[in-house]
DNA sequence: AAAAACCCTGTAGTCACTTCAGGGTCAATA
DNA sequence: TATTGACCCTGAAGTGACTACAGGGTTTTT
């Protein structure tokens, strides 16, 4: 399979692909005559992997450590679930902040459903008051 | 008020100051005669406005122009408006997946209470399982 | 007077990509 | 057969929002 036909069959880009290359996640595939990498089902395996672990919002690092554990299968479990226990933390602290974001924009969101100039802009009043509790237009 | 003093008074890092300076989203302040910044009031607003909007995870484009906004009253309204929206459909889009994230990860610490190598380590067997089911049905 | 704390500029590093410049290769068509 | 167009290659640079560092100068405190 060649990079477009794994780029078909993940959704992952090319360049991306030859990025994790780079970067010693993706093993380097065997090559044509041409130089074009030629890719097998592992790869495929393993390059879903990554991107299950990215939907994770692992760090690149973490998966290469990741990786090496599944290639040393003797190692000890501990390392995996702290790498866990620290991805869901980080995760969870994101979470939260991003609910109460989420609310502020959509309140914001109300204020301006009639403002018909910036000045009027209920959106601005709410950013600016939210910053400093003063609604004022400052100058660049 | 010298940076170190705006940055006791907003908690933003020196450095980070002196980014926004670069890049022209907060404005270069007075100098003394030795070259430090000197900041009025003013900047101590701005510095917490952009901070607010960062806190919303806007990027400092759009930032840069909510405040062409600011100091342009007379404009539409509706640019705001749509900035916004945008902003909060980022933030929507991100909190749903991050909501599925959390509880993936969850799932996968359960796995690994009692585990002791990595070759029996439930984790690494459901991180690979999950790639696995996604490997047919991607999208990115 | 000297140490400590503060400030300056400019550059480079971070992360996970993405884009670009400048090519070479391969299958199908005119 | 020539050539178009789709595909592939490398290496370098750009992105965003900082963060860190090197190598200085200034102000405050002891």
């Amino acid at each position: 399979m060649r990079i477009g036909e794994l780029h078909q069959a993940t959704g992952v880009a090319i360049e991306t692909i030859r990025f994790y290359e780079k970067e010693g996640v993706l093993p380097a595939p065997a090559r044509t005559d041409s130089g074009y990498r030629i890719y097998g089902s592992a790869h495929l395996e393993r390059l879903s992997f990554i991107r299950h672990c990215r939907a994770l919002d692992m760090p690149l690092a973490d998966i290469r450590q990741i990786l090496n554990f599944v290639a040393h299968p003797e190692a000890d479990c501990g390392d995996i679930n702290r790498l866990i226990d620290e991805q869901l933390a980080r995760v969870r602290v994101r979470l939260k902040s991003m609910r109460a974001l989420e609310k502020q924009l959509s309140q914001l969101r109300v204020h301006c459903e009639a403002g018909t100039t910036a000045a009027e802009c209920g959106i601005l009043h709410g950013l600016v008051a939210a910053a400093h509790g003063e609604a004022s237009a400052c100058h660049t």
